[in-house]
DNA sequence: GCTGTCGTAACAATTAACGTTGCGACTGCC
DNA sequence: GGCAGTCGCAACGTTAATTGTTACGACAGC
């Protein structure tokens, strides 16, 4: 699976942003961000964008601008950066649709989009339980 | 997520050579499973390929050659057929390593990885739970 | 006005999955 | 022994999504 990693970079700027204002900084730029995560700025101002409509950030314009964090990181969980960001489901149904004259090509797909459903849930439930506090946490415990 | 279909596909082709053996059938063909799916007969031949070698089906050669189960459906899981045909993990990591001499760009990636590897962890559960035999079951219950 | 940063569009680059074609290998049947 | 049907597999084209890049206007503080 082609996984993406809009997920991992997402949680990567919130703690970056979060362990930046813990050091006193009101803002963080793109920029620092983006050289911390060895990619492009503008990726990095499309994730936060997304974050920011779903109210976990804020920017500020003009000179002096950039990031800061809307909550404490420890009411932000990696469910609520998983909606803001993640578009589709984990798994995909047949990309054309199958042959609906026979018995299997027409039940498969509600029998399949149940089990993912339920597979999804549980996915969101365990992701509901890590706040991003907690991740920046093991962030910083990291062996140097 | 661009997720990939191949757990689907695969799921299709065990729950329709399950039916068709069923029905007396001795071995099934790539071309039909391909109708059925709406594919291309090398897409199947080549996911069945995958699954062979996870010693979930046979396949013969020559005239009335085919494809048949190795194992009763109600031995085969989802996570057999998961683990059979899915390469990679579900979250990915930068695609380019971060700044390693930053705290966050050197901490995020085992951070993150023990949470990914918790949550496939229970997404195993999950598919463990569930045979194809059960899968054919809500097949057949699709209301038509 | 100048400067630094965001906001966003447009497009290129990369990657993975999927689809297609072609052809050799195998096996049962005539 | 030849024929026909199907797998096995390689090679290549097509498609789609993500990611990377460039460009430029908008905004706000100095």
């Amino acid at each position: 699976m082609s996984a993406n990693s809009r997920l991992t970079i997402a949680a990567h700027a919130l703690a970056w942003i979060g362990l930046y204002q813990r050091q006193g900084h009101e803002v963080a730029t793109s920029e620092q961000i983006a050289t911390s995560a060895n990619t492009n700025p503008v990726v990095i101002r499309r994730l936060l964008g997304e974050l920011r409509r779903a109210g976990l950030v804020e920017s500020r314009r003009g000179v002096g601008a950039g990031w800061s964090l809307a909550r404490e990181l420890e009411s932000m969980t990696l469910l609520d950066v998983y909606e803001a960001v993640e578009p589709g489901p984990l798994f995909a149904m047949h990309r054309t649709t199958p042959d609906q004259g026979c018995v299997v090509g027409h039940g498969i797909q509600p029998a399949m989009q149940s089990i993912y459903e339920r597979i999804e849930e549980t996915v969101r439930h365990e992701l509901a339980r890590v706040t991003l506090a907690s991740v920046l946490r093991d962030v910083l415990a990291a062996p140097r």
